[in-house]
DNA sequence: AACGCGGGGGC
DNA sequence: GCCCCAGCGTT
């Protein structure tokens, strides 16, 4: 076989896989659940948090009927917390209308929401032994650094030829292993700085044979950071009940929970009694500043809730909030 | 095509 | 500091 190197990949994985749970069950429920958790998060980051979900809802029917808080205080510490409120939805669509039963196409997975051109080719190769080849950014860096790729990552021009290239790769090899082996390499050899000397195909890199490893894969530069301040107050009614907004189904931290806001950008309060957090949200650093107001009314803060006290540890917060309720020793 | 969206880990 | 992570939805 021409590509024989693949059949050298392909072994090395099979001999240092590492053990993860979504990979030792073909159940499209627990894939898809591991993949939208993954989405832009490590492994080791995202795995105690699959663990916990497949353990608070076992079947697609338990995630489909739970409360959205109650998700979202599972989810609170990943991010991107719009990948929850999509997790709800696809649930809802799988649950409800497809009597629990997951699309085994790439062209029906890729309609649900939170799925796009990689989870649902995940889903289709790893559930269903499709053959669509996933390209996420261990594939960029692997591929790239391969064939010694000079094309500029982020076009749709760009993804198709990598997918085109990996779906030719795939061809002897089963595609679910294949598309495992391609991001495994990446995730533990072809790492960023890479570590060559344990990479068991080096002999055929062409950008280590041309010593262009650190230009690939070629990214677009990341823009500039700017500088934010918010000022938060948490009002605590006399009776000890907290006053809370829960944010917007789009933009930062939506769905969960956050103090009402005083003011942001300028806005300078000169108060020593302000608790200050710098905080790294997206590239961008945060300077959140936080108070406490007692016997507050609810009256005074309109479009916020009243929250009971006994409700207090179900909320789901945002994690600068978290460390502001720590510090206070609220929560 | 560009941008917004989190939080954490590595160096 | 900077980079990037099993990307997607919106504009």
């Amino acid at each position: 076989m021409k590509n024989s190197f693949v059949s050298t990949w392909i072994g090395w994985y099979l001999d240092n896989a590492r053990d993860l749970p979504w990979r030792e069950t073909r159940d499209p429920y627990a894939i898809w659940l591991s993949e939208i958790i993954l989405q832009q998060t490590r492994v080791n980051q995202g795995l105690p948090y699959y663990l916990r979900f497949v353990e608070s809802f076992p079947t697609v029917f338990d995630l489909a009927s739970a409360e959205e808080d109650k998700v979202l205080k599972l989810w609170q510490g990943l991010g991107y917390y719009s990948r929850a409120r999509n997790l709800m939805k696809t649930a809802k669509i799988v649950a409800f209308d497809r009597k629990g039963v997951f699309p085994n196409t790439y062209s029906e997975l890729v309609k649900l929401p939170g799925l796009g051109p990689y989870t649902a080719s995940a889903i289709a190769s790893f559930a269903f032994g499709r053959a669509e080849a996933v390209i996420d950014g261990n594939a960029y860096r692997v591929l790239s650094r391969l064939y010694d790729i000079d094309l500029e990552i982020g076009s749709q021009k760009v993804y198709e030829s990598f997918r085109q290239l990996a779906t030719d790769l795939m061809m002897a090899t089963k595609p679910s292993v294949f598309n495992q082996a391609l991001m495994e390499l990446g995730a533990v050899i072809c790492l960023p700085k890479p570590i060559c000397e344990r990479c068991p195909i080096s002999d055929q890199c062409l950008a280590l044979q041309n010593k262009s490893i650190h230009l690939r894969p070629v990214k677009k530069k990341s823009k500039p950071k700017e500088r934010q301040a918010h000022y938060y107050v948490l009002p605590i009614t006399p009776t000890g009940d907290w006053i809370l907004e829960k944010r917007p189904g789009k933009g930062i931290w939506s769905g969960l929970y956050v103090f009402p806001l005083l003011g942001e950008g300028e806005f300078n309060p000169k108060s020593p009694s302000f608790l200050q957090l710098k905080h790294l949200l997206s590239h961008k650093e945060m300077d959140l500043h936080f108070q406490i107001r007692e016997f507050a009314s609810i009256e005074d803060y309109p479009g916020a809730q009243l929250i009971p006290k006994d409700k207090h540890e179900e909320i789901p917060f945002p994690v600068p909030f978290l460390m502001a309720l720590k510090h206070w020793k609220l929560l």
